[in-house]
DNA sequence: TAATTTTTCTATTATTCTATAGAATCCTGG
DNA sequence: CCAGGATTCTATAGAATAATAGAAAAATTA
């Protein structure tokens, strides 16, 4: 008997469902991927399905709210965290690309597969993939108050220059198992830092 | 009369058919799309797509071959003129971002839906895409040789960071028609300069 | 204008796929 | 074992759609 907070197994098989579903839509895309495909990789049949699902469309909800949820969740501790910016910037790109590398292509789905979703079930995910934004954004605004940043540099611009470039990175980490992602996270961190960062000298500026 | 080498109606009739697919195929996805809605957009009928198109596979490698084509001849001029580093990089962003701002719906869908095509016709895209790369990664090796970036950057990475930077911005641009682009090649290239590139004093370090 | 070729249309076939309904099976507690 | 609920299965309805065939219309040439 399960006690009053374990996962049913309804909690449990509709959680594989997800996954399952994630990776039929991170290989075929939405339109491309059947429920028949989703019910195989559970193996079960495309009818029973419909017992954890309404609908296709539900499924590629599930998947994306999946995808991001836990992505916002780690930035939310970032952001939370008394380190220097210099340690939350590499922080954000090593959780950004791990996630890749553990095989959640519901993140990648989330990427390339919302805007399939009707208005309604969009803007409630619109406000988590904002919130991710926001929170990276606070970060550099933080850092260029403290003059970490080169005046020219636009705090929006920033945060969606990396999330861009760590999901460029990301697609190719999920085709190719080969890469690195240690030496990756170095380089980016490296390119964004450097890009985006004041010399050496905190410039101690002041108008 | 056409002279012996002015387009068809045949094949004047046959881009737009590329281009409708195009739309189509970049604002529902390849399996997403419907040939009735490339067809529409044409003002024919379904039935008729069939004279321009052997089957919707071939209309999606021909809008691929059609987003790659013009973007790689534009690199090839870059990588060829004997421009300063900076200015080729500049210039290569600039046409990478202005290509998503004319409307090339054909180069984001060659960017997220080419992996739907079969294996043989994937080859021939690939090999311009990595014709792109190379250029481009060639760029940074003559940069290197020169000192000109810093020591601890890879060529291949600056490369494809280049790349999946612009094409990250490229999405926005497509689905914000507010983006100014002209600003956007201005941060991107700042950031990547100062990301990759050594400090003013240009390191006259020899071997 | 008549003949011929090019282009488009209509109608249809064949297939695929989502979603539903109800039967069958499995599991659990009594 | 039995009863009742949970889970999965089979079968199918209903809709969408890619692709084909042959007729019709439009354009071109003689």
């Amino acid at each position: 008997m399960p006690t009053s907070r374990d996962p049913t197994r309804y909690e449990q098989q509709r959680l594989e469902a997800i996954k399952a579903a994630a990776a039929e839509f991170a290989e075929h895309g939405f339109h491309g991927a059947s429920t028949a495909g989703i019910a195989r990789r559970m193996g079960i049949k495309q009818g029973s399905l419909y017992y954890y699902f309404k609908s296709k469309d539900e499924a590629l909800f599930e998947v994306c709210m999946l995808g991001i949820r836990d992505y916002v969740r780690r930035m939310e501790v970032i952001a939370a965290s008394d380190q220097p910016f210099e340690s939350r910037l590499l922080a954000t790109v090593t959780s950004h690309l791990s996630s890749y590398r553990e095989k959640n292509e519901a993140l990648k789905v989330y990427n390339t597969e919302r805007l399939y979703l009707s208005e309604e079930e969009r803007t409630d995910l619109k406000r988590q993939g904002s919130r991710y934004r926001q929170l990276l954004e606070g970060i550099f605004e933080e850092a260029a108050e403290m003059g970490l940043l080169r005046p020219s540099v636009d705090c929006h611009f920033a945060a969606l220059s990396v999330i861009g470039l760590c999901n460029a990175w990301g697609e190719l980490i999920v085709r190719d198992p080969e890469l690195n992602v240690f030496d990756l996270v170095q380089q980016c961190t490296d390119l964004l830092q450097h890009g985006l960062c004041a010399g050496r000298q905190p410039t101690q500026h002041r108008g």
